[in-house]
DNA sequence: CTGAAAGCGCTTACAG
DNA sequence: CTGAAAGCGCTTACAG
């Protein structure tokens, strides 16, 4: 392994200072055109490469985001939501586009996350993906905010949350899916799923789903609602105490697909059958969705627009540009689980 | 926002020098604990982070392992292989676990990616993720290790590829999923996936289930095995060619579950029923194999362990231990689609 | 146990 | 268009 180069080895071998060698490098206009590629050709030659930290340190900047995903301290040790995960795609895609490198980590929600990637000049800025206890959350995120650090989450719109923050209309789409299922001639629901203010994604679907009900005059006095917090199973878990009641409503909706697919697999284990006796929706069209038995009705989040839409309004912000909060339309996609007319 | 704090910023408030700051900090016992301490505690109190451009570049590592997924061109712009995508948690988590940081980026095989990241010093070493062309790829992976970077690879074990890999015993996958497969009556196969040395891993498996044909004396001479790519679209298509074929044979093998799954959905355009008709079987054991209907026989490579594999293998790389590749046996996934006795 | 000093490899005013 | 010099914020021999 031979030593690696400098700038000085290159100025050196070209006859130049150390500071053309830089400015060269960095393609500045100040350099005669044919010094510059000669510095550029000897660079290419002697496989040489900037040092980031020298430069970073000296720029004050890193040209790095990091991507913290935090978790339900419930869920498993090494998943990830599949929800989330297909975000990272579009999320290392754009950061590429944009010259960005990027730095993934877990943060485990209690955790003492200080934004400890920006202070330490490791990142320029975050970006925060989770569900978790938002009442927890909120503290943290206005100590970011205070800070001064970067960041850019995704998750529900409020009107008073620190930060700024990219998400689709959780109203729209539990709205939009319990329309749909009314449409069909459903006439009696449960709904499964953390409606509370801890978790305002949810709880805005069953806002959506709740108020489609009432417009229909179908919200029974006895109407039920399960918590549950987005896993197969608590959806399964869920299911037992819905199936202990003393009947079946012509639909459960889910606040997430996860919890879905957990209720489909307590259904399994009963005679009845879906969606004949009972229609299933979900939410977030995870992958696994569509090869759900029978196929999940869901509604889809955008996800790779939402990476895009992340990984850019963190750099206006970064770049100290004017940002706001940005609310995705949420689309309906049906499949056989809710049955048809 | 205020100004960020330096070490010279705590040495001025704790009365002592800069010097003993930065010992402090890294808990060196050559300072008197309670000195120690009460910088550490004034650190705490200005929300100090150690500045990791400076850090690095003094010490000259980063702590930081970078990720490289790469990918057929073929394959979509947003999504990642799902088999790659599971090992992700793992990997993280592993990494944080031994205090590296973790860069991800993807990499078109075409790139000219001369492990930029550890040339730059911004990673200590690369994990190497995907299913490539194997024939261009090996000769990126001799430039590596001729420059001396650090690397690990997700991959078959090859006496003479450069550097270290670790993989699952492909060659033994598909030679169990074979021998299940004929322990339950069936006799005539064909086989759908790449298998020329440009694609190593699906050649193993390829060759683990030719040897059992042979050892039970099925390997017929009109045998078929038509190529594809490890995507859904590629076994949808060879499996077109393959029911223009006279007969149907009376196992499909898939050299991934990503083929198994688009012959499925081709399968399902026909009179033909899965197992009954015609059995099928996938590899990798990926989340949506489960859901699958018939849910999918595969194979289970165990990406957790993989995962942690790659991290552990690579730091002791880093730290120029001795290490060598690693076989991690394969697991048979009975499920339904191979059908029963 | 502590401090003064050098230096990691760059970028960028400043001067010419 | 080019060079000499300062400095980004640390860590770590070296000296005491």
């Amino acid at each position: 392994m031979k030593e690696k180069a400098t700038s000085f080895d290159i100025a050196h071998i070209a006859g130049v200072s150390q500071s053309t060698v830089s400015r060269a490098l960095n393609n500045s206009p100040l350099v005669n055109l044919e010094t510059r590629q000669r510095i550029q050709q000897i660079a290419r030659d002697l496989n040489y490469k900037v040092d980031k930290n020298a430069s970073n340190l000296r720029k004050q900047k890193s040209n790095t985001i990091a991507l913290l995903l935090f978790e339900d301290p419930t869920s498993d040790d090494s998943m990830i939501n599949p929800f989330f995960l297909s975000m990272l795609g579009s999320i290392t895609r754009a950061c590429a586009t944009a010259g960005y490198d990027l730095l993934v980590s877990f943060q485990n929600l209690d955790d003492d996350w200080h934004a400890e990637f920006e202070d330490s000049n490791k990142a320029d800025g975050i970006i925060l993906l989770g569900y978790g206890d938002y009442t927890a959350y909120r503290t943290k995120l206005a100590q970011l905010e205070e800070q001064g650090t970067h960041f850019v989450r995704w998750g529900a719109h409020d009107e008073n949350h620190p930060g700024v923050s990219i998400g689709c209309d959780n109203y729209q789409g539990g709205r939009d899916v319990t329309e749909h299922l009314i449409g069909l001639g459903h006439k009696t629901f449960a709904f499964i799923g953390d409606a509370q203010s801890h978790a305002p994604e949810f709880q805005a679907r069953f806002m959506g789903y709740q108020d489609a009900l009432k417009k229909h005059g179908l919200l029974c006095a006895n109407h039920r609602q399960f918590n549950a917090i987005s896993t197969e199973d608590a959806g399964y878990e869920a299911s037992q105490l819905l199936l202990n009641e003393d009947n079946l409503p012509d639909v459960i909706v889910c606040a997430s697909d996860l919890i879905a697919l957990g209720v489909l697999k307590a259904l399994r284990q009963t005679s009845f059958r879906v969606p004949e006796d009972v229609a299933v929706v979900g939410y977030d069209n995870i992958p696994v969705s569509a090869f759900a038995t029978p196929a999940l009705t869901t509604v889809r989040q955008n996800t790779k627009r939402a990476g895009e839409l992340l990984v850019t309004t963190l750099i206006k912000a970064i770049n100290k540009e004017p940002v706001e909060d940005y609310l995705m339309p949420a689309e309906l996609i049906v499949r056989q689980s809710c049955g048809s007319k």
